[in-house]
DNA sequence: ACTCAAATAT
DNA sequence: GATATTTGAG
């Protein structure tokens, strides 16, 4: 493969230098990584079967290359002898992109020597005028690397990188010493930053805070004016949206952005713009995104009521057009460990199962793929990483029988209820609790960083307790009195949480053996084994055929990915929109 | 110095 | 393609 790109501005400052690359990349999340390099530089990019194919290349191009880049990872301990033998035969600097921190570790414990730096995923501009500005100072008669950003030098093998590298400190730096390639970092709004910036608003007063004070507020070095104006631009934005389109919803989100905040400001009204008005109009701001429903309608998302934002980020929701909730749960990128858990239409079509599952894989290889499903459907992820909307509800498992219900509004009315339960969050496991009930007692320590509860909006009484409920029989959910939704002003913010019983709920272990046809729709592109494979996780064999509209959602950047089944017919009578 | 919105970058 | 941030005009 040999592309070459121009780019814009970036060509403009730098000359029409040519960088030449050498990517020694033998799978993809390699040029993934680099990706951004690619779009922004010159670059040859070169992949090979062989590390004897890679010396190869390397001897012919030797006069053209300025540096090699490659990835590396647990699985290529070997790499280091090829890495060790072109730092001798040809003198090039090499750039070594582990996949997570476990990989930079293992590459500095096993050798690496020869490895001039390390650069973790996610090139930023700045990296790449970096390297822009070593290929320069390279010319110039200087020899090495130098370190900035998430370029990492390395000497001797010792390395105390990971840490830094990962923790996206990525604040303002000016780093002059290789002359004007250097541009002016973009500053990426951390959470603290945002806090800070929240701090400092609700100390000067709505209507007071203007840049200039807010900067001095926050006094963090190198943030201007410009930017917190700008940050600023963007905050008064959300919170007009948010006033607008879904005033009064239940979503508890803590402030426009989406950004976690403690509980503790939770009530403070400049804090939530959610906190009073009407309900309804929801809009992309839900965090799940509704546009452009094929039903042309606007889905009611009142039976999301409480959902409610996790004190930290440990959740992440994954929502399509169409309702289908999934939340992706321990996203830790630097394992490859990462569950789910979510709700969908049970296989008779008229009960819904809540379930998770946790994926593990033990090479990158497997997370990697993944990591690169194809989308079947439009399944947007909720919000980036900067400003996601990281939404979290409780939800139990608390029987073991399906809930039955005749009505689409039962069905709301049903899950609000369900999903407002405070009390009974299950530890993420793979194992269903032996007996689901025991749950109800049981509040395992890790539940106890969950926000406070928000009061239900719904009457107890709509809810079967546990003791109603026939434990012998197929239980059948009473059906529910649809109850309107208080707006969070009117709730009784002193009364005690009552948790509520849902006793008709079947836990379900969410994957299933994937014995029937229920074959996800084939996957465009060479990823269809990998997507199966995740398909048949999330996939309930039993779903019948109608109900077989699975989509699936997954992030580009390595680790999470899933499948979420439709949920349109529980919430849509097609009859009603025909 | 502030705000807005177009231009860029991610 | 959608958002986030920067830039620059008013």
């Amino acid at each position: 493969m040999n592309r070459t790109t121009s780019l814009g501005r970036y060509t403009q400052s730098c000359g029409a230098k040519e960088m030449c690359i050498l990517l020694m990349n033998d799978d993809y999340i390699c040029r993934n990584i680099v990706s951004d390099m690619l779009d922004h530089c010159r670059y040859e990019a070169f992949s090979y079967e062989s590390e004897m194919d890679a010396l190869n290349i390397i001897r012919e191009k030797k006069d053209d290359l300025e540096l090699i880049l490659t990835n590396i990872n647990r699985t290529h301990a070997n790499r280091y002898g090829i890495i060790d033998h072109i730092k001798r035969e040809f003198k090039l600097q090499i750039v070594l992109m582990p996949v997570d921190i476990d990989d930079e570790k293992n590459a500095s414990r096993s050798g690496g020597n020869g490895v001039t730096v390390y650069i973790m995923k996610s090139l930023s501009m700045n990296d790449i005028n970096h390297l822009w500005a070593t290929s320069f100072a390279r010319e110039k008669g200087k020899t090495e690397l130098s370190s900035s950003g998430k370029l990492i030098h390395v000497e001797n093998g010792s390395s105390s990188v990971a840490s830094e590298a990962c923790k996206r400190t990525r604040t303002l730096e000016v780093n002059e010493e290789n002359g004007n390639v250097e541009k002016k970092p973009r500053v990426v709004w951390t959470k603290e930053m945002h806090q800070k910036f929240l701090d400092a608003v609700a100390q000067l007063g709505h209507d007071k805070a203007f840049p200039k004070k807010i900067v001095e507020l926050m006094n963090l070095p190198g943030l201007t004016r410009e930017n917190v104006a700008s940050h600023l631009q963007k905050y008064r934005m959300c919170m007009k949206r948010a006033q607008e389109g879904f005033t009064g919803s239940s979503y508890d989100f803590l402030d426009p952005f989406g950004f976690n905040t403690s509980q503790r400001n939770l009530r403070q009204p400049h804090w939530n713009p959610f906190g009073t008005g009407s309900r309804n109009a929801p809009t992309t701001h839900s965090g799940l995104n509704y546009h452009g429903s094929r039903f042309g309608v606007t889905p009611d998302i009142s039976f999301l009521n409480t959902i409610r934002l996790k004190p930290d980020h440990n959740f992440r929701v994954y929502g399509d057009e169409k309702k289908s909730v999934l939340l992706s749960i321990g996203e830790n990128r630097a394992s490859s460990n990462t569950s789910f858990a979510g709700f969908r239409l049970a296989g008779d079509g008229k009960s819904v199962e809540f379930g998770q599952n946790s994926h593990f894989s033990e090479g990158t290889r497997i997370v990697n793929e993944k990591s690169y499903i194809q989308q079947q459907h439009s399944l947007p992820e909720v919000g980036n990483d900067d400003f996601s909307h990281h939404l979290s509800f409780p939800f139990s498992f608390t029987s073991a029988e399906p809930v039955k219900l005749s009505s689409n509004q039962q069905w709301q009315s049903s899950i609000a209820a369900l999903i407002d339960i405070d009390k009974t969050m299950p530890p993420i496991s793979t194992q269903p609790p032996l007996n689901p009930l025991a749950s109800l007692t049981q509040q395992p320590s890790s539940w106890s960083n969950w926000a406070e509860p928000i009061k239900l909006p719904y009457q107890q009484s709509c809810i079967p307790s546990l003791q109603d409920v026939d434990q012998t029989k197929t239980p059948i959910m009473t059906p529910l009195q649809p109850c309107a939704t208080p707006a969070l002003a009117e709730w009784d913010e002193t009364a005690s949480f009552v948790p509520s019983q849902s006793a008709a709920l079947m836990w379900t272990e969410w994957a299933e053996p994937a014995s029937v046809s229920s074959q996800p729709p084939a996957a465009s592109g060479n990823n269809a084994n990998a997507n199966s494979e995740i398909f048949s996780d999330f996939t309930s064999s039993s779903l019948p055929p109608e109900f077989r509209q699975l989509g699936m959602a997954g992030d580009d950047d390595g680790v999470d990915a899933a499948a979420i089944c439709v949920f349109d017919d529980l919430f849509f009578d097609r009859q009603d929109l025909t």
